[in-house]
DNA sequence: CCTACCGATCGGTAGG
DNA sequence: CCTACCGATCGGTAGG
């Protein structure tokens, strides 16, 4: 059978989930994906080069089906923090933090698709909140969105603590009902 | 000149931070405290063995000086927030988030070093909130003013941005200061 | 897609 | 507190 490309994409994201980027190997990584760790290297030309498409295909699922311009920005908002948590919660980890803290500063490949993937995901939250209020507003409303479901993957971590996750999902909906005129 | 435990345990707080606890070498701490490697283990038997001072000190530091039975409680809240964010601020990444991420499933003392920290930083809060509110309530402050705090340290690592961590500084200490009857 | 290998580095130890 | 070393593993490559 043969290994296609995201399957080792997503094998990647959850070695990189579990073990940040120092202690993902591509070893685990080939082991992972019945390949020996020289195949790896036909397909991607280094460990740096795995995080570009780990990051944009979990933008891709965070936002499958969501309609921008459609006009239920309330019901499209509350989808994509919903999936947020879940996968949060699911997961246990952060991807997208982990590789925030641990990607190396001499590996700018890697740093950028970082800063890429934090930014995607804000703007993709404004360009939903626009539809209810001013530029600025949606800005900070969707910083601090991201701020505390972030932040709420600690207690999952180190406790496996799921409530302050639904509390912070349970608190920004609520925060969102209130924009509606 | 004597390198003095407290030294190493300071650096190798740095080195965790930084790159992680798979990404931190004893290497490299040897080369930051000027011993050599095999040095180091006449003071720690191991890597993971670090893992507890580091944040032992990080406890001390955030708490010292702040009388938990006194009865200016709202001074001590925002006084121990304020350090907590301005570690986060000027340190770009907090090292207890990126051990909680980052400590191995086989490295137990250093887990049970995590989970011990994230409690007694929690515990500290929720003991200056028990002066204002009842413990179910305490709780759920603390451990949301945890989750803000760290969840802001996001936008520190990657846009290099404080705003989102002095929003929520801001708006944890308003909260507080609200409950004041 | 494999076998086989590279130099570098890992955590840790022997022995003084 | 050092020199010197251990086996294991790292990211990556040569050559087919």
């Amino acid at each position: 059978m043969k290994t296609s490309l995201e399957q080792i994409v997503v094998e990647a994201r959850e070695l990189f989930r579990e073990h940040g980027y120092a202690g993902a190997s591509m070893q685990d990584l080939a082991d992972r994906v019945g390949l020996k760790k020289a195949s790896l290297y036909t397909r991607f030309p280094s460990k740096e080069a795995l995080v570009e498409p780990v990051l944009a295909l979990t933008l891709e699922e965070t936002f499958a089906d969501i309609e921008g311009d459609a006009d239920n920005w309330l019901a499209n908002y509350e989808a994509v923090l919903k999936r947020i948590a879940a996968e949060l919660t699911d997961r246990t980890r952060c991807v997208g933090l982990h590789l925030a803290y641990g990607v190396p500063a001499d590996a700018p490949q890697a740093l950028s698709a970082v800063q890429h993937y934090f930014a995607t995901l804000r703007n993709g939250l404004i360009a939903i909140l626009r539809h209810a209020l001013n530029a600025k507003r949606a800005a900070t409303v969707a910083t601090d969105a991201l701020v505390s479901l972030e932040g709420a993957t600690l207690w999952v971590v180190i406790e496996d603590d799921p409530q302050p996750m639904q509390r912070a999902l349970k608190n920004l909906i609520a925060e969102a009902r209130a924009f509606e005129a």
